[in-house]
DNA sequence: AATGAATGAGCCTTCATTCAT
DNA sequence: TATGAATGAAGGCTCATTCAT
């Protein structure tokens, strides 16, 4: 027991020291690609901004490219964790979308820039070819699926297509927040008229 | 007196060679930031598509970022003609929102990706700079302004605040022209779907 | 005889109007040479504030590097005049070099700026290889010339080197002539005291 | 204690490459610009000659102007470190004109070319800008000074302007120095020539 | 003789990435 | 594991010169 306590004291803390310096370059990363966007920051920067040799960032990714996608990637699942969290059985449409709203918005508020740069951005990355599909269309792909939900609860308003209406969901989404941020826009009234915009497009 | 008449009729045909040139280089500039975007293309490329020296290309344009720009102002312009041209008096809220939807998918689809390069970069160019408004924001007010317009005249609803539905009507087209391009879509189907989505959303 | 006389009229004035075109062409170099040196002066430039087109500028000159040689010859001219015009047979020393730094400085300022123009940037010049004699160089053994006459008459110190001492006397005026054009001193306080310098150290 | 003094020995051998790169950049700007001069040497030319890729230039320099300036600079404290060493009190004017020539013929010959590439080239570079006193300007108004001092212990002509005599004796000395190199003029015979020339010029 | 659109070699500089330490 | 000096492909742009008109 002794020997694994100790082990286990070892393991916790100096061990791997990796995963400290790969969350450094992490949050370096986040604010240098929000800040400046993905084209003017360079690696170097990321490193030194994280308090790091240059060299330190291909021990955590294989290139640039792969650092971006990483932080995307993050963005998506942390907006996914705020949504989440909102999300109850049971809820009104209007319930329901206020609340993911706010999810969004306050995504939004805390993480300032962060959908706008990942979003922003990704659509230039693709050296050549690949061309993931974008941020944007899988979110409008996930309102499709929620659009379709509703629908078959009959909480909403099955006239629709229901990929096409989830991409027009997330595109109105998208764009009141990101100039919302731009122009500082007021969130409570955005909220409140985008609410009341869905509702009245998707309810029965 | 005739001499010079027939001199003039002349030189207008082989015409001073430099328009020519110009119109070469803005089919090429369009083709390639389509294509492959901002960063992915090099005056070079573009002059070289344009079937010119590249020194060409700076005849024309101070530097690649005017040349963008230039790009973008005209499509803005272009696309703005589509719509004057469907825009008529007394139309019903629903006709003038297919109107101006069918405007919008003509022309991208006869002028594929167009709007999404100089949607998508622009954002991406001033770097530091004059940061002009993005094409989004400024269609988006245009929006709000038209919503103003309707609920003036009692076609539409009054319960928003305009600039902001503005946004998310603009953002609600955007997303969906760009995805449908992107995925194929049918383009009945999008504007019909989207067409019931604003008309719900806006009608009284 | 009346042939001749209507062809000596053509000649004389329209026949050809390549010397009209070609000191345009001169005076415009000039112009620019000395304003922003040789490198910062492209041959566009120099046509354009002659007010012709481009090409011009290789009718009379095969390139950038000749048009700038013509220049530097014209200065040396011009300064010789200067010098030539100045010189009388039987005068004391100090006459001499009073008379000769008279005509430099005056020359320095009714063409203010085209000795430094002339002298600094032809050591700049030579492609790769000839470096034609620099004009210090040359104007130096002309001085070193005079300092021999001068001592063949009983006039000078006879106990110099002349080469050498010719340079030194040359170094010495054009860097009191540049500095006092830079610094912007007064012309009689600088004549005076170089011919003060000069002569005390060229005096029996 | 002991490990941290062994290891910054260590440390100390291999040394960090950088101090090494930076000096044989500045061993092969200086051979460039001397041989071509500053507009007919590149970067990319001046890493080569030191063996080492061209991005490395730019670790040392920010640009290739910086470079020329530091390689002024070190020619101008080489000189003047050489004048210190000859300088002492108590000598009499030719002592003393006798050395500082001898200090400079000695530099120049020991760095041939040096001092021409840095005054000549230096006249060229500001192009737009701060347009620091040229280097000759400066050992201009030092030569005035030194004779001002002069004057006030008595052992110097006390009738001059010092600062445009500074100037004349520092053009004098420059051009026997330039042209001298050129020519393949024997030391002695300059170093002998200029000084009389220059004690004749200043003495009592 | 005069023009100016066109050209492309060549310049300065940046930056993602490697590798010896 | 961490470092940062070193690298060179690549990019944007300029400019002396040519040539069709």
């Amino acid at each position: 027991m002794s020997t694994t306590t100790v082990k286990s004291l070892d393991d916790a803390r100096p061990a791997r020291r990796k995963p400290e310096s790969l969350s450094k370059i992490k949050r370096a990363a986040r604010k240098l690609f929000v800040e400046r966007g993905y084209h003017a920051t360079r690696p170097q920067d990321i490193a030194r901004e994280a308090g790091l040799g240059h060299g330190t960032f291909y021990l955590h990714y294989p290139d640039k490219r792969a650092c971006f996608l990483a932080f995307v990637d993050d963005a998506r699942e942390e907006l996914d964790e705020y949504l989440r969290a909102r999300r109850q059985p049971g809820l009104t449409l209007e319930e329901m979308i206020a609340g993911a709203l706010y999810a969004i918005f306050e995504y939004s508020e805390s993480h300032p820039g962060v959908l706008n740069a990942a979003m922003t951005d990704e659509a230039i990355i693709d050296a050549e070819g690949v061309a993931a599909k974008p941020l944007l269309d899988r979110w409008g792909l996930d309102w499709g699926q929620t659009l379709r939900e509703l629908v078959a609860d009959g909480r909403a308003f099955s006239g629709y297509d229901s990929e096409i209406v989830g991409q027009a969901i997330l595109g109105a989404i998208h764009q009141t927040a990101s100039e919302g941020g731009r122009s500082g826009r007021n969130r409570e009234a955005v909220v409140k008229n985008l609410t009341r915009f869905l509702v009245r497009a998707l309810a029965l």
